[in-house]
DNA sequence: CGATCATACAACCATATGGTTGTACTGTGC
DNA sequence: GCACAGTACAACCATATGGTTGTATGATCG
């Protein structure tokens, strides 16, 4: 799997339309045509939005009948959320370190 | 804590040095004038970053002495991960609906 | 094949974004 | 109090973004 561009991937999700959608897509029921229908806003409007849901890798689309059914990718998302978990991760480090430093520096002045 | 407001969130993820500064300010050692060294780009722009990242609650300035020191807000990271969480979440609710459906169905067919 | 439903995409507009330079404010140290 | 380090912010520019309407393509049904 191509490294995600996180650009992208959180760009998609800064939008709560798209949020919406990603939410929606979960099911994985509805076409583009019927996903607009939630929103005040044109068809056209929407489709944009789903195509940049799909360049982030946060959805898909499969055509069935004369629609294409939107679906969300839960690897997109994962990897969004295995990049805060690294933040986390890192957090962790720093409180690691600081409480080994004051330790050493209990051990060293005393 | 007020709830957190995703479009801003989000939107400050979307940026690579934005989630470098997130990164750094882990730490929490630097102030601005300091993690500006670390970019191409002029002391003002990285401190419209922080700014932009503050205001989404990802980071706190403190004054300590003449500067400004920029740290990560784990929390507002934490408020970005819970919502990645629930559609995780979402998605696991849908399984289970599939598998239930599927149960009765060849319970009711049989 | 012809009509039409569903989707795609181009052109356009207003506003947001990411960068710049320049100026002003705020503490610290001498 | 002055000089200056550090930060803040305004004005400006180029490009990106989110919306619109209009037109073209693709699959299905009669």
């Amino acid at each position: 799997m191509a490294t995600p561009d996180f650009d992208r991937v959180f760009g998609a999700l800064a939008d709560q339309t798209r949020r919406d959608i990603v939410r929606r897509a979960i099911d994985g029921e509805e076409g583009v045509a019927e996903l607009a229908d939630h929103y005040p806003m044109s068809f056209a409007a929407v489709q944009k939005h789903v195509a940049i849901l799909e360049r982030a890798g946060l959805v898909t689309k499969q055509r069935i009948g004369r629609r294409k059914v939107v679906r969300t990718n839960l690897q997109g998302l994962n990897a969004a959320r295995r990049l805060l978990d690294r933040y986390e991760d890192l957090w962790r480090d720093r409180i690691d370190r600081m409480t080994t430093f004051i330790a050493d520096t209990k051990e060293t002045t005393q």
